[in-house]
DNA sequence: ACGCCGGCGTAC
DNA sequence: GACGTACGCCGGCGTA
């Protein structure tokens, strides 16, 4: 028999308690929404962490109670709610329902009253009532079975913690209040007993009228005045505090049934009360919750396979299955892989949906019920190897790099709902299961931790991939629609859909890695280590500090050495490399210069030099990384796997692990880097003319910004002078302050500002570009590159200034880092195509941002160069020249 | 044992 | 508070 365990909220006293407890916030529109947060979040807690198998809310009635007739008083000193509280009154009532909790309600009734009735009537029913609310009177119900559940502190009180609080056992607690009173209510109690002197007296008579009938024997003069006095007081006190414990509450238990399911009514409801946050939590919670206990079942409706038709094909319906399958030219597909790896992953499962309300999945090298390998072939042409078939998905490159390592071959129209998602709303995530949840409102089931698709009972695995084709085909119309609204359909269709082809060949192509090189670099590199260690040992009296761990290092550096603290952390004293800079140069202590050398070498053996190698696939011998076209807020790649748009460069020693990179035998490498894209951007959006000159002209950007900045002829323009342009300039780009530039600069912070006025006075187009980024993404909630891809920045008319400020550097950021980046996209989409169209063996194999890195055949050198540098500076047509610096070399160190 | 977070550092 | 975009290493700490 299932442990039934029921709940019962105290509405208003959520809302109170939630109200104060947040701090503001508000909805788009204006209406404030903190206590429908709150009380949300306090829902969602009781019912993860209490589990109830029944709930229900208890409200007070609009009417006046039969107290108020007994004592006119009562609850008299009680303010009207808070202006902001209002209208949060019907905003949770709605949230209430379209959460589906069961409520109750009586004319004449409180809350307090319903709350009583329950826990006397349904008691025998439950193996354990809780109640949630923070009223004291309650207490009285308190028993072995009955608590009282405190959600803020997460306290639950039973007949030991009332007594331990109160001082009196429950069922005295009306006694208790009759003596004591109640402010909140203004029930007025007897006065001249405080709360020590009630629950003396209870402690030795009992109740309130034995306290009256042996009111001679008491000695404090205080308390015999007030029996003398304040009886009746008392006797109405109780009369109020009584709750009402008979009322007919129509309802049986079962109706409390209540199981949590995060319906589209309550995600939608969230979503346009401006609450993202708490949609991810209620889909976080949803998994979780809507797992059902054994023997239980969902409630009608609250399945979430319950509108979808999910059916699993074996080999005897896969005929029937196909021949349904085969008539289709639009159908939405979603593939499941035992590893995140498709050179190397099994391709378990694919689940099709091309009609709303269906699905079918097909075990292909699941545990069991798997199709043959002439049915799997035959799926597998269908939907991937048919240039007729329109094969909707997400993630598209990974299927067709798995296609291409496994003979298959993959040239089906195909559409990618992450990669349409992203281009008009760059900022969120567009993973299935998040897209499922934002966009249809819908929570996806999700593998637990630590679990396998295998793991999953009963229907779990169907309902997991048979959802997720389905969604997919739900998304297809909406991404359509909103790719036309905002008229990127271009951008996904021209641009990050070829790409993603052109980058999944990238992938699978790879880079050598010469191994044998970084043994001998990690051996030098830890040799160094060794070297540095001792001498920090030795310098610090033999000490034995973990130099990895910068708490140690603090330690080390500000308590054993007592040298000052300079900057500080969340957590402590920072120890970082500006820290250790200044120490240094302070001469108390050879210690910071050393940990500086240590983290320098340490950070290369262990993030690149020892890391790289393995990460070689063991087939190719060849490092593939994997570059996101979804990560990245403003457009850009990332890489991981390992990340090769990091590899050092700035220092030498760092720079040695380019050595290692190293192009396939008879090739070289060719690198390809646009020389100040961002810059060349700038100028282009603004229209400076002293900007745009400077770039037509070919002349060096940071000089002649410093020539105008300094206010000196271009050629007698300093280092000094030229790098401190150089940091404005990069800064400009950033949003950087002056606080930040003369941090990045080391000067003054009013030199720092001196140098920005005069840099606007000298580029006022700039300026006026900059303000109108700002403006443009205040009026419309976004901002968006040249090619119009969006990334929205709900912050940018925030009233939190440091909040704002940071969607304001983002609307300056997004536009020319994004558009930076489309303009290489285009160029690799159209040197890809000069490629093949001209049957070239040199490949395509690397992007870091502004520069691409090819293998190229030693015979196709000066074509390959020829083709690079069209492809990379015709890409777009700016007001100013797109320029491309070169290097060829044996590995990407000599790139030169 | 595992996962998450903070601190730190690498790139563009 | 103060410079944008990423990824990843390590220690430390909380939870299993």
């Amino acid at each position: 028999m299932q442990h039934k365990r029921l709940i019962v909220i105290d509405i208003s006293n959520f809302i109170f308690r939630a109200f104060f407890a947040i701090r503001p916030l508000h909805a788009p529109d204006g209406t404030p929404v903190n206590a429908v947060q709150g009380v949300l979040s306090m829902l969602m807690k009781l019912f993860s962490v209490y589990k109830p198998t029944h709930v229900f809310i208890a409200r007070d009635s609009k009417e006046k109670s039969f107290r108020h007739e007994m004592y006119n008083e009562y609850k008299a000193h009680r303010d009207a709610p808070p202006e902001e509280l209002i209208p949060q009154f019907a905003l949770i009532e709605k949230l209430i329902q379209h959460l589906r909790v069961p409520e109750l309600i009586f004319p004449g009734y409180e809350a307090d009253d319903i709350i009583g009735s329950a826990a006397v009537q349904w008691k025998d029913e439950f193996d354990e009532v809780y109640l949630a609310t923070g009223d004291k009177d309650l207490m009285q119900f308190v028993d072995e079975k009955v608590k009282m559940l405190d959600t803020m502190k997460e306290k639950l009180f039973g007949p030991p913690e009332v007594f331990e609080k109160m001082g009196v056992h429950p069922n005295q607690i009306v006694d208790y209040l009759s003596l004591v009173g109640d402010s909140s209510d203004n029930i007025p109690g007897m006065k001249g007993v405080g709360a020590k002197g009630a629950a003396k007296l209870l402690a030795e008579y009992g109740t309130l009228e034995k306290c009256i009938e042996n009111k001679t024997d008491f000695k404090n003069k205080r308390v015999v005045n007030a029996f003398e006095n304040h009886v009746d007081d008392a006797l109405l006190s109780k009369k109020l505090v009584q709750i009402v414990t008979d009322l007919d509450l129509k309802k049986s238990s079962d109706d409390l049934k209540f199981h949590f399911y995060p319906h589209p009514e309550v995600i939608t409801f969230l979503k346009d009360l401006g609450m993202n946050r708490m949609v991810e939590k209620l889909g976080d919670l949803a998994f979780n919750e809507s797992q059902l206990e054994e023997g239980e079942e969902a409630p009608q409706g609250q399945d979430p396979a319950a509108n979808c038709d999910i059916q699993l094909i074996n080999d005897d319906s896969f005929d029937e299955f196909y021949g349904e399958l085969s008539a289709q030219k639009t159908i939405a597909y979603f593939s499941y892989y035992d590893l995140d790896n498709a050179m190397t992953a099994k391709l378990e499962a694919i689940s099709v949906s091309y009609n709303e309300g269906m699905a079918r999945v097909l075990p292909l090298q699941l545990e069991e019920n798997n199709l043959s390998a002439d049915n799997r072939k035959k799926l597998l042409e269908f939907i991937w190897g048919n240039s007729e078939l329109c094969s909707y998905t997400v993630n598209a490159k990974f299927d067709m790099k798995y296609a291409v390592s496994n003979d298959l071959s993959y040239n089906c129209a195909y559409e990618d709902m992450g990669l349409g998602h992203y281009v008009f709303e760059s900022g969120s995530k567009h993973d299935i299961a998040s897209m499922s949840l934002n966009v249809l409102a819908e929570v996806l089931p999700q593998i637990p931790k630590g679990q396998n698709i295998n793991s999953l009972e009963g229907s779990g695995t169907s309902n997991y991939l048979g959802l997720r084709s389905h969604a997919i085909f739900k998304l297809k119309d909406v991404v359509k629609k909103s790719l036309e609204e905002n008229d990127l359909e271009k951008v996904y269709r021209d641009m990050e859909l070829p790409l993603s082809r052109v980058l999944g060949m990238m992938e699978l192509h790879g880079v050598g890695l010469n191994c044998d090189y970084l043994k001998s670099l990690e051996e030098k590199f830890t040799d160094q280590l060794m070297e540095i260690t001792c001498q920090i040992d030795e310098a610090s009296g033999g000490e034995n500090v973990n130099l990895n761990s910068p708490k140690q290092v603090g330690a080390l550096l500000f308590e054993k050495l007592d040298l000052p603290i300079i900057k500080k952390t969340k957590t402590g004293a920072s120890t970082d490399v500006e820290v250790l800079t200044k120490l240094d140069q302070m001469g108390l202590s050879p210690i910071p210069g050393l940990i500086m050398k240590f983290r320098e070498l340490d950070k290369l053996v262990s993030t690149y030099v020892s890391a790289l190698p393995k990460l070689i696939n063991p087939n190719t011998k060849k490092i593939h990384t994997h570059f996101n076209q979804t990560v990245a807020a403003t457009g850009r790649l990332s890489s991981d796997r390992p990340n090769l748009q990091n590899i050092p460069i700035r220092t030498e020693n760092g720079r040695l692990i380019r050595k290692a990179f190293v192009p396939s035998p008879g090739n070289l490498l060719v690198s390809a880097d646009y020389s100040q894209v961002e810059l060349r951007l700038l100028a282009h959006f603004s229209e400076d003319p002293i900007m745009v000159a400077a770039f037509l002209n070919d002349e060096d950007i940071h000089a002649q910004t410093a020539a105008e900045v300094f206010e000196v002829e271009l050629s007698s323009v300093t280092r000094e002078q030229r790098s401190s342009a150089k940091g404005i300039n990069f800064g400009l780009m950033y949003g950087q302050s002056s606080f930040g530039l003369a941090g990045s600069l080391g000067i003054s912070r009013r030199d720092a500002k001196d140098y920005i006025t005069n840099y606007f006075l000298k580029f006022s187009r700039v300026k006026s570009y900059l303000d109108e980024l700002k403006e443009i993404a205040s009026e419309k909630g976004y901002s968006e590159t040249m090619f119009g891809r969006k990334r929205f920045l709900p912050d940018i008319n925030s009233s939190n200034r440091t909040i704002k400020s940071m969607a304001e550097r983002l609307a300056i950021n997004s536009p020319i880092q994004g558009t930076a980046a489309d303009i290489i996209k285009v160029a690799m989409i159209g040197i890809d195509k000069t490629l093949s169209e001209k049957n070239m063996k040199s490949k395509m194999i690397l992007q870091v941002h502004d520069e691409l890195i090819f293998e190229v055949e030693e015979s196709e050198l000066d074509l390959m160069q020829a083709i690079i540098k069209d492809g990379m500076e015709n890409a777009v047509k700016l007001r100013v020249p797109l320029r491309v610096d070169m290097g060829i070399g044996v590995n990407w160190y000599d790139l030169k």
